[in-house]
DNA sequence: AGCGCGATGGAGAACGGTCTACAGTGAGGC
DNA sequence: GCCTCACTGTAGACCGTTCTCCATCGCGCT
C-alpha cells in the first residue's frame, strides 16, 4: 500500500491492498474468466481507492499496448485531419487508442520507430515504401497503407479511386473548354510511373485525358519543390509561362489552396481555374471555394482502423477498401472566364 | 540466432549472435562505458546483421522510451501545427521523438492515457484541466503545459504574452474607428474569468479596452457552439443582429476564417473587419489576408520540447516562457469600409 | 611474489504486467 | 466414504531491456 513517492500504484499495490494476487488483480482488470463477485469488488475499490492504471509499457511487452499508429506525412496536411477523424471514430468504443507520428523525413525511420513495440498496428500513409520492406514489416505487426495502389501481401490497403476522381477533374476542367490545363503535383519519386502512389495516378490520368482530347502539346507540369512545402512558387512559375495555363489541375487541396494565392499574386489577379483533391474543409470556405474531389477521407480512415482491429481479432488474409469519388464543383472553376 | 518467424530479434538473439553477453550488448548500443573497440565492431556488426532495434516497451519499462507525447486538441489546429513543427525541430539530432495524441473529448484521459508509461515526457494544451490534478501528474512524468497562465508548480509553463496581444488586436481596431467590436471565443468553460487559459485572458482584455474606451454599451459576446467545430454560425448569429459588429476579433484564427465565411456568406456580402489570433499560415494566404497576431507558435512548441528535456537531464525547479507577439495587419481588417 | 588497480565483460535482479499450470474447496453422484 | 468436477485463486515463468554489482585479467609497483 505504501506507494513510493512520485511513482504511480501498481498491480502489486492493488494486491497487496485487497489482499489478493497479482494474477487475481490482472483477471479483474482484463475481465478475464474466473473471477467471483466479492473479489471482483474488493479489487475494483482498491483500484479505485489506488488510482491505480495499468502500465502500457509493461502490457506492450507481454502482448498489447492497445495503441494503433498513424504515420502522418509533413505534406497534404488537411487531407490527414479527416483520415485521424475517421481513425478516432472507428476505434471509440474499443480500448484501443490512436497516438499519430508525424513523419519528419524518410518514412522508413518513422514507421520502423513505432514498429519498436508501441503500437498494435500501423495506418501509414507513406506510399514510396519498398513493397519488400513493407511485407517484412507487416509480419511483425498489423498494417494498412493508405494510398497504395499495389496487390497487398501481408498488409491491407485503403485507397480512392483515383483514376475515377481525376477522370472527373479532366472531364469538368475540358467540359467547360480549357485546353491549356496544367498540372501540379508532388516531386517526381512520388509521382513516379508504376510506383502505386495516388500522385502517379493521378498524374497518368491527367496525361491520359490531355492525349485522348488531342491536347498533347498543352501538356504541362510543375512540381512543389522538395524542401518547400508550399506550391505557391511551382504555381507562379507555371503562370508565368509564355503560354500559360488557364486552368490548373492540383494534385491535392493543399497544393491548390496554393495556387489560388499564386494566382491572386499575380499583377493581374489572372482568373484561372484551379481544382483540387481531397475536399477538405477549407474548399467549401466562401472565400476559397475550390472545386475538389471528394475521396471519403473520414471513411477513409474509418475503414483504416477498422481493418487493424480485424487483424487483431486474427484476420490474416489481405484486404482493400476502395473509397467512392465525387467531383464537388464550386466557383474555383465556374467562376473563372475562359481567356 | 534461429529469430522466431515474424518476431523481431531481440537483444538475446544480438547477444548470442555475437557471442558476448546480453549486457554487453546494452552497453553499446547505449554507449556506456566499459566496451573495447573489439567487441563494440563485433556487437555492431550483430546488430546490422540482424536488422536488431531495442523494444520501446522493453525499454519504457525499464526506464526511458525516448518518446515525448504532445496532447493535441481537436479545436484551433491550424496553431497545433506550428506547435508540433518547433517541438519536432528541438528533439532533432536527440534520441526522442515527438508522438501526437489527438485528445477526443475530456482531456483527463487523454493525458493520463500519455502517462501510462508511454512516453517520457508530455506537452499538452489542455489549460482546463485542474492543478493540483496537474501537479500530481508532474509528479510522475515531467509536463510542460501550453498556455496556462499560472504559478507552474512542478510543472513547466509555455504561453503567449496574451494580454499585449490582444490589446495590439483592439487598440488597431479602434485606431480604425470602430465602436461595436464583438468578440468571438470558445465555449464558456474555457473563458471562466480566473482560469488562465489564454482565451480567457483575450476575452478579459477585450471587455477592459470596450471599457476604457468608453464602448461597455457596444461588448457583444459570440461563442463558438461547444459541439461544433466551426464558429460559422456562431459569428453569422452576430452579423444578424439588429446592431451588428463593424468589427469582429476572434479568439484565433480558425475562428477567424470561420467568420470571414459567415460575413462572405451574408446577402449583402458584408463588409465587416475581422481579427484573428496564431497568425496561422492560412493568414497570409491572399484570399484570407488576415489580420492576425504572431505569437511565435514554432517558438513555443521548440521552447516546450526543449524544457522536457531539461527536466530529463534533471532540472527541477519550474520554468516560464512568454513568447513575445506582434500584430500582423492585413487586408481582412484594413480594407473594410467603417459602415 | 604479492598487491592494488583500471579496464572489461558477465550474472542476475529488477521493471509491471500476462498467462499457463496447478492447488484447494465444496457440492453432487455413486 | 470416495471420486469427479466445476469453480476460484495463486505461483511463477516470461516478455526485452537496463543497471548494479561482481569476477577476471593484465600490468606496474613494491
Amino acid at each position: 500500500m505504501s506507494i513510493r513517492k512520485g511513482r504511480s500504484a501498481t498491480i502489486s499495490d492493488v494486491a497487496e491492498s485487497a489482499g489478493v494476487s497479482r494474477a487475481a488483480v490482472s483477471k479483474v482488470i482484463r475481465n478475464a474468466y474466473g473471477v467471483s463477485p466479492g473479489m471482483r469488488e474488493r479489487v475494483e475499490d482498491a483500484i479505485a481507492r489506488l488510482g491505480y492504471r495499468p502500465s502500457v509499457a509493461a502490457r506492450a511487452l507481454r502482448g498489447s499496448s492497445y495503441r494503433l499508429g498513424l504515420e502522418t506525412p509533413h505534406v497534404n496536411a488537411r487531407f490527414m485531419t479527416q483520415i485521424v477523424e475517421g481513425a478516432k471514430r472507428a476505434v471509440t468504443g474499443t480500448p484501443y487508442q490512436i497516438i499519430l507520428a508525424p513523419a519528419d523525413g524518410p518514412e522508413y525511420g518513422t514507421l520502423e520507430s513505432l514498429a519498436d513495440g508501441l503500437v498494435d498496428g500501423i495506418i501509414a500513409v507513406s506510399p514510396l515504401v519498398d513493397q519488400a520492406w513493407l511485407e517484412d514489416l507487416a509480419k511483425r505487426v498489423p498494417v494498412v497503407m493508405l494510398g497504395r495502389h499495389d496487390t497487398p501481401r501481408g498488409y491491407d490497403t485503403v485507397i480512392g479511386d483515383d483514376h475515377a476522381g481525376a477522370r472527373a477533374v479532366m472531364r469538368h476542367l475540358l467540359g467547360l473548354g480549357h485546353r491549356r490545363i496544367a498540372h501540379l503535383t508532388e516531386p517526381e519519386p512520388v509521382t513516379a510511373p508504376g510506383s502505386g502512389t495516388p500522385h502517379a495516378i493521378r498524374l497518368e490520368v491527367y496525361r491520359a485525358c490531355m492525349t485522348e482530347a488531342g491536347l498533347t502539346g498543352h501538356i504541362q507540369i510543375a512540381r512543389r519543390t522538395a524542401n518547400a512545402a508550399s506550391a505557391q512558387s511551382a504555381a507562379a512559375e507555371l503562370l508565368a509561362r509564355p503560354d500559360p495555363p488557364t486552368a490548373i489541375f492540383a494534385g491535392h487541396d493543399d497544393m491548390a489552396v496554393d495556387a489560388l494565392a499564386a494566382a491572386a499574386r499575380t499583377a493581374t489577379g489572372r482568373r484561372v481555374a484551379i481544382a483540387g483533391y481531397d475536399n477538405t474543409d477549407l474548399a467549401a470556405h466562401p472565400l476559397i471555394d475550390l472545386t475538389s474531389v471528394d475521396q471519403q477521407g473520414v471513411e477513409m480512415g474509418a475503414q483504416a482502423a477498422t481493418m487493424l482491429l480485424e487483424r487483431l481479432q486474427g484476420r490474416t488474409e489481405p484486404r482493400s477498401y476502395v473509397a467512392t469519388t465525387e467531383l464537388r464543383i464550386r466557383a474555383s472553376t465556374t467562376a473563372a472566364a475562359l481567356g
